[in-house]
RNA sequence: GCGCCCGUAGCUCAGGGGAUAGAGCACCGGAUUCCUAAUCCGGGUGCCGCAGGUUCAAAUCCUGCCGGGCGCACCA
């Protein structure tokens, strides 16, 4: 029995007691974890049931556990209130568990579905004027651990990315190279490529605040690049490919991975088609100026352009093309679209657009909007340069987890000190991000990000280190999977074993709620209580062989569950630290 | 002005009808001849923004107000 059926089994059970009682089949019940005050491994609540069967939830609490069949492998039912608490054999749980953890390795609390879906999952989506900044971290993070959790739960998912490569905000970087940095390449001003490119856009910004000139010459380019001038183009593809170079390596740094990439270049023609479409049946209207709108004011939106006059693409326009050609490529189930909260109604107004237009699939997107990353000075504006900076963020972590490794106390052999060091930098950036509600704003305060103790990715990736150099000490080499579980019965071992427990459930809510935040906070108290146990008990040098080899595989099987879930959320998990 | 989101400990955040509202940081004290001290143990905090309402039960749901954020582009 693993730990899904066994919950199962739970419910079952006591849905059985119902139906004999009643002659009615009441399945309102949901397992739960009942408060640390409680000495129990799992609870049902009958309030629900009380509601259905109009009695009080005291009184079906003592019902049930009166007519409860034993168990051998429950060592207690018992009820209090309204509630029915569970406590487990503790042989049992430690060999359910921890025989489920070391057998399912590092597939520990993932499952796979009878009916998955396909998921496309749509994040990064960066325009290419300018570097990535925190809040573009925010947006991958969030992205590839959603990927990394759908996936878990056994769905087919489709990372997907476009890229902004076509606009008003290229062709300003555009003008501003032509006018300030002409003959220049990141190689000669020793720049990554977008670093370089961000650095025309914000020169245009400037500028263009005493040389209104500018403007006009920016959309002109556009313009220009709309009716395919093979000048203007080459300028473009320029300045975009010196762009994706430094994309390539952040997005190599951060971890993020897509199947898909589109080019807003190559779809926004899709787009314009559709909005013409629109408009001969009467879904849009043209103003005499020529450019086209859509009157969405019955359904609490307002007007929207999706065409300017010249004739030239909107943002709107493109994800409507983006859209329509993936439902063409793909059999997709759901659209999510990773995306802030600010562009809260633009995704009100796309969908009503889709749904306008008659696509069937209308309401199969879904828009997941993350909170805004704010500095201690307030919000980050890319058009005055005043943003962190992704690859400055990640290179200063770094360099703090060198620091904090010179100084360890313990002597520690680093097979490459250099990557374990990135990826402790990574891994606390990605930590803290991850750990606050995706619909919550982030207040980034630089000196508590650099932090790697409490509830951070070093703390985890430290206890995770520990694991794995305490086995290498412990030069075991046979399989531990015939462990005696009998030999576990500390208080330590078994809040441990209660707490890995757990872990698939949280795996699974967290993926249905499309919440990583509850995975980091599970992965600190399972790392908390790791370290509990560590600090109390010998591992290596027990009192009996048989407790050596139980603790032994009690810590493996938490080093499995930790690497799980640092995994999901994007995290490396590392044998030295 | 209109729409959406958010107000929980000094700070950052969990909890989102149901068991005594919890963590981390910060602050103070303690633990290392021993498997990684990036660790562990102990010490205390709350009109859960305010006011009504619904309910056997409200931090949680509803209404209003106050405070903050984001949007309401022929920008992306």
């Amino acid at each position: 029995m693993n730990i899904v059926e066994l919950e199962n089994c739970l419910i079952e059970l006591v849905g059985d007691v119902i139906l004999n009682r009643y002659d009615c089949s009441c399945r309102e019940f949901t397992l739960t974890t009942p408060p640390p005050n409680i000495d129990a491994d799992y609870a049902i609540a009958c309030f629900n049931a009380a509601k259905i069967l109009k009695k009080s939830p005291q009184m079906i609490a003592q019902e049930i556990i009166s007519h409860f069949k034993p168990v051998e492998w429950l060592a207690d039912v018992s009820a209090q209130g309204p509630y029915v608490n569970f406590r487990l054999e503790p042989a049992f749980l430690c060999q359910t568990v921890i025989h489920q953890a070391l057998a399912s390795a590092d597939e520990f609390g993932k499952t796979s579905l009878t009916n998955p879906r396909t998921v496309l999952i749509e994040y990064s989506s960066p325009n290419t004027n300018k570097p990535l900044h925190l809040g573009h971290i925010r947006n991958n993070v969030l992205g590839m651990a959603i990927v990394n959790l759908l996936t878990s739960q056994g769905h087919h998912v489709i990372p997907a990315s476009i890229m902004n490569d076509r606009g008003i905000h290229i062709c300003k970087a555009m003008v501003a190279y032509t006018h300030f940095f002409l003959g220049k390449t990141p190689k000669t001003e020793n720049m990554k490529g977008d670093h370089f490119v961000g650095q025309c856009y914000v020169a245009f910004e400037l500028a263009a605040k005493s040389n209104s000139e500018l403007l006009e010459e920016s959309r002109q380019l556009l313009r220009e690049w709309e009716a395919g001038n093979t000048e203007v183009h080459q300028l473009w593809e320029q300045l975009n490919s010196w762009v994706y170079e430094g994309f390539n390596e952040t997005y190599t740094r951060l971890g993020s991975l897509f199947d898909l990439v589109q080019y807003e270049s190559e779809t926004y023609k899709l787009g314009r088609k559709i909005v013409e479409n629109g408009l001969s049946s009467n879904v849009f209207y043209k103003q005499d100026d020529g450019s086209i709108w859509v009157d969405l004011t019955d359904t609490g939106l307002d007007h929207k352009a999706l065409l300017r006059a010249d004739g030239t693409s909107l943002y709107v326009t493109q994800d409507l093309g983006v859209a329509v050609e993936r439902f063409r490529k793909y059999h997709l189930d759901q659209v999510i679209y990773v995306v802030a909260s600010e562009q809260n109604y633009h995704f009100n107004v796309l969908f009503e657009l889709f749904r306008r237009l008659g696509y069937d699939w209308w309401n199969r997107c879904y828009h997941l909007n993350y909170g805004m990353v704010y500095l201690p000075e307030g919000k980050m504006k890319s058009r005055e340069g005043k943003v962190v900076d992704a690859d400055t963020l990640m290179d200063q972590m770094k360099l703090l987890a060198l620091e904090v490794m010179e100084d360890s106390r313990i002597a520690v052999d680093y097979n490459d000190k250099d990557s374990i060091a990135e990826a402790i930098g990574t891994g606390a950036i990605k930590y803290y991000i991850l750990k606050v509600n995706p619909s919550k704003d982030i207040h980034f305060d630089p000196k508590e990000s650099l932090s790697f103790e409490g509830a951070t990715g070093a703390y985890i990736q430290y206890t995770y280190a520990r694991i794995q150099s305490v086995y290498r000490k412990s030069h075991w080499s046979e399989s531990l999977l015939n462990f005696d579980a009998s030999a576990l019965s500390t208080l330590e071992e078994l809040n441990l074993v209660r707490t890995l427990l757990r872990y698939p459930g949280v795996l699974k809510s967290a993926a249905e709620e499309l919440n990583p935040a509850k995975v980091c906070m599970y992965l600190w108290e399972l790392a908390k209580a790791f370290n509990g146990f560590y600090h109390k008990h010998r591992i290596i040098d027990a009192e009996s062989d048989s407790l050596r080899k139980a603790r032994l595989a009690l810590a493996v099987a938490t080093g499995y569950g930790i690497r799980s879930g640092l995994t999901v959320l994007g995290i490396k998990p590392l044998d030295r630290m």
